[in-house]
Order: structure tokens, then sequence, then C-alpha cells
DNA sequence: AGTGTATCCTGCAGGC
DNA sequence: TGCCTGCAGGATACAC
């Protein structure tokens, strides 16, 4: 469910809220999602004051001293957020009880999220299989096609493994793709060094624009006001299968592979 | 080594 | 109305 930029909206408002709060319980509701041993991941976390809120592809990065990080990863349909908020938590699974006499939520209907605690350096360790951050200044497009002319994975299946590109999901890869004119099928060490470029900013275009629009809620996400995303009404393929293209019309067309449907126009991308 | 598939889990929409 | 099937924003263990 949530992809970069819906993760980037909630670490943003918690970063807001979160910082200088102690924790002074946590109740596991969920033990499935804890995958640590949940008596050392209460224990690690009580008492501790958080610091920074970050994100790292689709993990949320709570810092909490000393040098300790509780990650989270929303999986399909977690949510972050606080009691009494606008937000209805029907799944609660873990609950932080903070020394405001707020309670930070943790809720997740399918329970596919995973919450665990990292030191610092242990996070290092785990963040280099994660590839660079498709935002960041630094991620070039010649980086980009460099590392495709290495795979033959389908582009729209490369894209979603998070140590190609971190934080990358269905909708952005398949938004992407289409902005970029490139068929979801390609084999990534099929496309050109102009296609590379093109890919690239549609790459940011996507995903900052979504965050400019607190990202797309299609059923469950909320932020952590509990609020919907408003990207939705931006998406050109995602979902739309049998719509008029918005710039050819013809029909966007679905298909599966990998296990997950691929949304794309068959006038403009090839 | 590099890819595709099945699986974890619940809820919802659509067809009959 | 109710039952059944397929599908859903993710990540990963396994088979080939």
């Amino acid at each position: 469910m949530p992809e970069l930029p819906e993760v980037e909206t909630i670490v943003r408002d918690l970063h807001q809220t979160l910082p200088g709060k102690t924790i002074n319980n946590t109740q596991i509701l969920q033990s499935n999602v804890v995958q640590q041993s949940k008596k050392l991941f209460k224990s690690k976390l009580l008492g501790k004051t958080f610091k920074s809120i970050r994100r790292r592809g689709k993990n949320i990065l709570a810092h909490v001293d000393p040098e300790c990080i509780l990650v989270v990863n929303l999986g399909m349909t977690g949510r972050l957020g606080f009691k009494d908020t606008d937000s209805v938590f029907t799944h609660p699974a873990v609950y932080f009880q903070l020394d405001n006499d707020d309670t930070l939520i943790y809720d997740d209907v399918r329970r596919f999220g995973t919450l665990n605690i990292f030191t610092e350096r242990e996070w290092k360790e785990r963040s280099k299989q994660l590839g660079p951050e498709p935002l960041s200044s630094s991620y070039k497009s010649a980086d980009l096609h460099q590392k495709l002319v290495t795979s033959r994975a389908p582009i729209r299946s490369w894209l979603l493994n998070q140590k190609n590109v971190a934080g990358v999901g269905n909708i952005y890869a398949n938004e992407s793709l289409y902005l970029s004119g490139i068929h979801p099928g390609r084999s990534a060490n099929s496309l050109t060094k102009l296609e590379s470029n093109l890919l690239h900013q549609a790459l940011q275009k996507t995903l900052s624009s979504a965050i400019n629009n607190r990202g797309t809620t299609l059923r469950n996400y909320r932020d952590a006001s509990g609020l919907k995303g408003t990207n939705g009404a931006n998406l050109t393929v995602y979902g739309r299968e049998g719509e008029s293209c918005v710039s050819c019309s013809e029909q966007v067309s679905r298909i599966v592979f990998s296990n997950r449907s691929a949304f794309f126009c068959p006038g403009c991308q090839k």
C-alpha cells in the first residue's frame, strides 16, 4: 500500500510531533508484526525518547536514544497515527503509550507490516541492501542506466525490486513507465540511454508530485492524522484498465506478471 | 546468479 | 441474500 510518497508524508508529519516524547509502555496486540522477541522489543523501547523520524525507501526510521532505531515497514495496510485523531483504527497491532498521555498506534489490517529494533550499526548494514534513493540529488540518470544493463528482468519488476531503487512500488512504477513511454514488459537491459534518462526524470517527477499531494489513497492509506492523500486524481494508468489514455485515447490495458498487475497504454508505451 | 511464483492475511467488489 | 472468486499499495523463501 504505502510507497515512498506515502511513507514520506507520514514521516514528515511524525517528525513534527514525535521527537521529545518518551515511551512509557508498549503493548503488542498482534504479535506477528513484531519479528523479534516481544520481551526484548518492549524492554528496548521502555523509557526511551524519540529523537528524529526519517525515511529510507519505504521504511520509517524512528530514532530513539541511545543509538537505537525503531524501523517500521507498513507492508500493504500498515498505518501509524495517534489515538484521538481523525484516524479510525480498526486493526490495532501495537500501542506505544507516551509520556504526554498520547498513544501512538500501529494499525494493520493484513498484518504484512513489520516493526524491528536495530542499532545504528545494524541498520547501516541492512540499509546497504537497499538501492539508491530516487529523489536524492546524487542519484543520476547514468547510475540508473548503468544498473539497468545488468538485468534481463521486465522493467516493471526491476523497479519493484528494492535493491535496484528504494521506495518504488507498483503504483509509481507503472505511472513512471507511462510517463516515460516505456512498456512495462520490456527487459531492463533493453532500455537505451535516452530511455533511461526519460525514466529517471519520470520517477522523480511522479514521486515528488505525489509527495506534494500527500500520497495516493486507493483504499486504506491514511497519513499520520488519518487524512487521505489526494494524488489519486493524478494517476494516468494505474487502476484505470479500459479507460481512455489521457494522451492518445487508446484503452489502458492490464497484464499480470510476477503476480502483480501492470497497467499501460498500448499506444504510448512501446 | 538471476527470475518468477507462492505465501503470509483480511476485506471488498463483482458474478452468479 | 449468500457464496465463491479474484484482487489489493509489500517482502521474502523457495524452485528452476
